[in-house]
DNA sequence: CCGCATTAGGGTAATTAGGGCT
DNA sequence: AATGTCCTAATTACCCTAATGC
């Protein structure tokens, strides 16, 4: 049912796909990168998000959804 | 057929949006994620919670409709 | 090399979180 | 005790244009 917005064994996710899993605007997520708030790295122009790091962003307390999607 | 306030594939819901779909005010849902009483995860300054987690507290109070729902 | 499509980045308005009070 | 309303500060989303890759 709730489909990922990318495959499941992707380690490295777009900006468009994350903010698509999250409801976040692709800026915000953005800003975020920025800030240093979520490790990204930049392949030419845009940039890729692995999967870890992902988790670390969210799951700086326990979060048992989490796991189910990540 | 009951409409649902969110897109009915979405892994993560606003708090705006469960407050509408318990139909409680925005602030007391904020309460009970701190109260720890609903799973969330905070990214940024938003919070997000899992649909998982959100089956789970509706099955766990005997609600399989909503359960079902979600 | 040119055009098309997609993403990044900037500025501004709107939304959210959190505290105090009822 | 718990929920809802009011208020403020900070963050986010929407608008746009420029830049990059194919």
């Amino acid at each position: 049912m709730t489909d990922l917005p990318f495959p499941t064994h992707a380690s490295y996710l777009s900006v468009k796909e994350v903010a698509e899993l999250f409801r976040v605007c692709p800026k915000t997520e953005r800003r975020w990168i920025s800030a240093g708030v979520l490790p990204a790295t930049r392949l030419g122009r845009d940039w890729r998000i692995s999967r870890n790091d992902l988790r670390a962003l969210a799951a700086g307390r326990s979060n048992p959804g989490l796991a189910h999607v990540l």
